[in-house]
DNA sequence: TTAGAACTGTCATATTTATGTCATGGTTAC
DNA sequence: GTAACCATGACATAAATATGACAGTTCTAA
């Protein structure tokens, strides 16, 4: 049905509002621009799915009953899983107070209603190319080690290793968080997403097929254990 | 079910509700995610259990017959002793004022119900990673040892040292408890946690694994026996 | 569509490491 | 000198982690 594009991921935008005509037009409009579109009512069930499912962007409603969009916002900038997340508020009227605290608050920015499909999609793209520049996209080495996000490739002495999806998130968790030690929970829960349920033991075994394939040259031994606290990722290599 | 974890405690989070189907469920929900839980019907009892048990976080029912979930909170953050504790807010509904009111009494969330078992854990999660957070250790260094909580790491003049679990929890203990004397029943107590019955000799094993692991540079001599009243870690090397 | 390959999560089992107790020997205080 | 106290090495057991295999799924390529 759709062209597959493999260097590309499709991002996927959750839609929070809880007016369902306009939760239909903007998943129309972003679908038609090709994105995964995830869609929640109220705060609860947005929050539940910003968790569970990771999405790259989140479109929040200024004006919801309940929880209101801020306050769903501010929670989102407090929790470190969900911080780096990029949220558009949108808001029915051009208040100058909701802007600022809206931007204050930390979203990316902010589209007053009424406005176009075409004018929506320019700048959540414009947004996910922001933050997709900015903490993205820099090849990551180490050792001989060389993690590429842009081409999806990881490569030790140059040449190429296979990782299966859930190794290769991992490594680049382990990457972008070194020196530090992770609980197997702390790991399901950054690498696996949100409220997976799953044994402890699932990470292990994880591990083991990560270590296994970047296994050239020693490089298995960036991947530390800690016995009784969890896994470590360091440069500095334990020691004889 | 699970493996014991005794380096990485499981949290533990106290129910305060006084509809016992209510309780139930978040027993279940958190238990399925590998919580310890305690629970109370009523403000006396939740007082007495926070007390007693210092759990690391509260459930708190907004609406209770007799003490209201709001007094006690107000309790809980008049004294030293309960202050940091975090306590998360239940209400039915989503009125503002309580919300309000809630935010300002110090709760650190705030959940409308109904909710599912899924959010609320997700939530939970997310206020003990702040407060874990809030407290992150920093580095502790004495003479030439360099404590990493974060890292899990011990080294001296830069060369890495290998503790077990227990050792490694009895060091980090008396670096933040220094020239202190402390009996072996305290030692028990604090490092190996309230309630095990175990020979207090056992302290004098780990004491010489300890002091084995980080006789490097005479760093052994920070950990010093009192006659007849247990150890100290002090950095004033004892004299001769 | 279907056969085959690749990926996941869970087990059972093996391996490694840590723990608590004991027996023995050394120290200290009186 | 001796009684209490502490240090130390050894050891059986327990606990945590590593590993290989497997079955259910999902993906891929005809």
């Amino acid at each position: 049905m759709n062209s597959k594009v493999i260097t590309m991921p499709k991002h996927t935008v959750l839609i929070v509002d809880d007016e369902a005509a306009i939760r239909d037009m903007l998943c129309i409009a972003l679908e038609a621009a090709d994105f995964n579109v995830l869609d929640a009512e109220n705060a609860q069930q947005a929050h539940a799915a910003i968790i569970d499912k990771q999405p790259d962007l989140v479109l929040l409603d200024w004006m919801m009953p309940g929880t209101t969009g801020l306050e769903l916002l501010r929670r989102l900038k407090r929790d470190d899983l969900t911080a780096k997340i990029p949220v558009i508020m949108l808001t029915a009227k051009a208040e100058e107070d909701s802007k600022i605290s809206g931007l204050d608050a930390g979203a990316d920015d902010f589209i007053p209603k009424p406005f176009s499909p075409r004018e929506l999609i320019s700048r959540v793209k414009a947004v996910l190319r922001r933050v997709g520049r900015e903490e993205l996209q820099e090849p990551i080495s180490i050792g001989q080690l060389v993690f590429d996000p842009i081409g999806h490739r990881v490569s030790i002495a140059d040449q190429a290793i296979n990782l299966g999806p859930t190794e290769y998130r991992l490594l680049q968790f382990f990457l972008t968080h070194q020196e530090r030690v992770y609980s197997r929970d702390q790991i399901l829960d950054y690498v696996w997403g949100g409220n997976v349920y799953l044994d402890e033991r699932t990470v292990d075994v994880h591990i083991r097929r990560l270590r296994k394939a970047i296994s050239v040259a020693g490089h298995e031994n960036y991947v530390q254990t800690v016995r009784g606290a969890g896994y470590r990722f360091s440069a500095q290599l334990k020691n004889a």
